[in-house]
This record gives C-alpha cells, structure tokens and sequence, in this order.
DNA sequence: CCATTTAGTTGACGTCGTCAACCAATAGTG
DNA sequence: CACTATTGGTTGACGACGTCAACTAAATGG
C-alpha cells in the first residue's frame, strides 16, 4: 500500500481528531472556553489580540465566516467590553479593532484554565512523554494550517 | 518548576489544540463533516452505529447534550434517512436506534474524507514521522477521553 | 466626474440546543 | 394492590449564532 496508513487506522486517528476536536473545543471547558466567551468569540479575541489595529475582515477571514459574520462577533466582543473599535485615520471604512485590558485578562484567564485541562490530561506522564505529546500536537496543528492554508490558495 | 511546562508552552498548546479543534472540527471540511451532516450528527451517528438497539438518552450522553437536545438530533438523522427508530420490547418507553444502510454509507464516506484531509496533511512526512505522529494523536485523545470521563463522575 | 470596488452594517431567516412542562411506562413502597 | 416517584422521551417557546442579500459610505480608477 502506497499511503503506508490503512483504512482502519484513519478510522481511528479520524475519530481521535473529532473526539479532540468535540471535547477541546465547542463542548470543552463546559460547553464555553470561559465565561461568556464561546469558542468562536474566544479564537476572534485571541486573533485581534495578535494584529495591530486588526479590521473586521480579517476576523471573518481568519475564522471561516462572511463579513457579516464577523461584523455580528466583533460587535459582540465589543459589547462585552473586550474590545474596542475604532475607524482608521488612513481609510475611513475600515475599523481598527484592539483588545481592551479587560479583554486581556480574560483572555489569559481562558489560557489558564486551558492550561489547567492539560495539566490534568498530562498528570501521570513523565516529562520525556509529555514533551513529545506536546511536539506532536503542536506538529500536527501546523501542518493542518498549511493544509488549509493551500486548501483556500487553490 | 513542578509542571515542567511552564505558561508559554501552555499558551501555545492551548492555542494549537484550539486551532485543530477549529479546523478538524465545526469548521472543517467546507463547514460540515460531510454533505447535510453537521459534526454533532455526524458523531451521533458514528455513536448509534458502535452501540447495538443504542437509546436516545445515549447519544445525548455522549455529546454532552440534554435528552432535548438528544431527542431532536436524533430526529433529525431520522428524517435524513440515516438511522431507525423502534421501541424496546423490553421496555416501552426507551426507544431503540439503529444506524440504516444509508447512514452507513454515508459514515464511511464521511471517514474517507476525513481520511483524504489527513492524507493530505502527512504528505511530504516519511513514514516514521507519520507513524509517531498519528501514534501521539490517538494517544492524547485517549488521554483527553479519560479525563472529560474522570471530570463528569467527579 | 462617474463607475466600480471595498469595508462594514443590518433585517430577515434557518439551524441548533436549552429549559420547562408534559406524557407514558416502569419501579418502589406501605 | 394501589399510589407515588422515577425514568425515557417529546414538544413549544426561546435565545444564540451565522448566512444571505440589500444597503451605506468611502476609496479608486479610468
């Protein structure tokens, strides 16, 4: 076989993903990654974070949704107060968006309880273990970016 | 430090795990898992298929829903063809569930999907590389399982 | 200067899961 | 054996969420 992974072991390592996927994501952390924040919320939040002045497109972009969508879940991170929109000085249609200090500690509050799952997941492992476990993911996650990166470039 | 992982590693786990979750998951593969499956069906369905005459109540239990919201993701795979509903003759009020031919069909072409985006994303890793990684996968979701069912008998 | 493109917003809408109330069937108890 | 409590499942009202299409306003480009 070419692939060298059977169809039984991308059964497995599919569902393995999906379960990751269920249980570390929309349904993890009680059904919302931290308080009033749901998961989409908290990856748009964790995204303006990284950018200066980052517009309402690139939310949209970043996630997968239609600008409508992104305006509906910066205008809810906004009312929330964790972050603060602003219209650019260079081209007034576009809003400069920048996470408030109030969005700051919630989003490292959410990290931290992020945080505190995988201690719990990782207790029992030694360290030698939980390095190549956390390599591994880290690994896996990049390359599916690519992927997806390629997949919407083609 | 005791963890041996300290906040940055965490943080960039954390922020991995999440974008899998994202990408593998709810906003994976065009925004369902495949055709008119969304990923909550389509693990409900894969549920029901691994359980024989499998109750309601059980693919609430699994997906972390309500009876409600169980009752109603079940009648929606109904409608769609992809899995039976009868009662127990044992005992009237549960009902049993059974996955139709249709609805196996389309599991295992939802895998084979799941299964070409993996193929995709370990192209261009040797097989060693790509043993380890799968390996690691399966390996913190097992982990990842036991902790969520050590959490919800707490 | 006028046509086109681009950033963002909004109303109508469909999907999805929860909550609370409810029905029917079973189990437990005096 | 009746009577109550429990359990499996369903349903109406609801709120949260994202899409679609139409729209405004601000650039951009002949």
């Amino acid at each position: 076989m070419k692939s060298g992974m059977n169809d039984v072991d991308r059964k497995v390592l599919s569902r393995s993903l999906l379960d990751i996927a269920w249980s570390f994501g929309p349904k993890g952390l009680d059904g919302s990654c931290c308080q009033d924040l749901g998961m989409a919320e908290f990856l748009a939040l964790d995204g303006i974070s990284r950018i200066a002045d980052c517009p309402v497109q690139q939310v949209g972009h970043s996630l997968g949704f239609t600008k409508s969508g992104a305006t509906r879940i910066v205008s809810r991170l906004v009312m929330k107060g964790y972050v603060s929109k602003r219209s650019s000085g260079h081209d007034a249609r576009v809003c400069c968006l920048e996470v408030t200090e109030h969005g700051r500690e919630m989003l490292s509050q959410a990290y931290a309880q992020y945080g505190n799952l995988l201690n719990r997941v990782f207790s029992g492992l030694d360290e030698t273990e939980k390095g190549e476990l956390q390599e591994s993911l880290i690994r896996f996650s990049t390359l599916l970016m690519r992927e997806n990166y390629q997949e919407e470039n083609r």
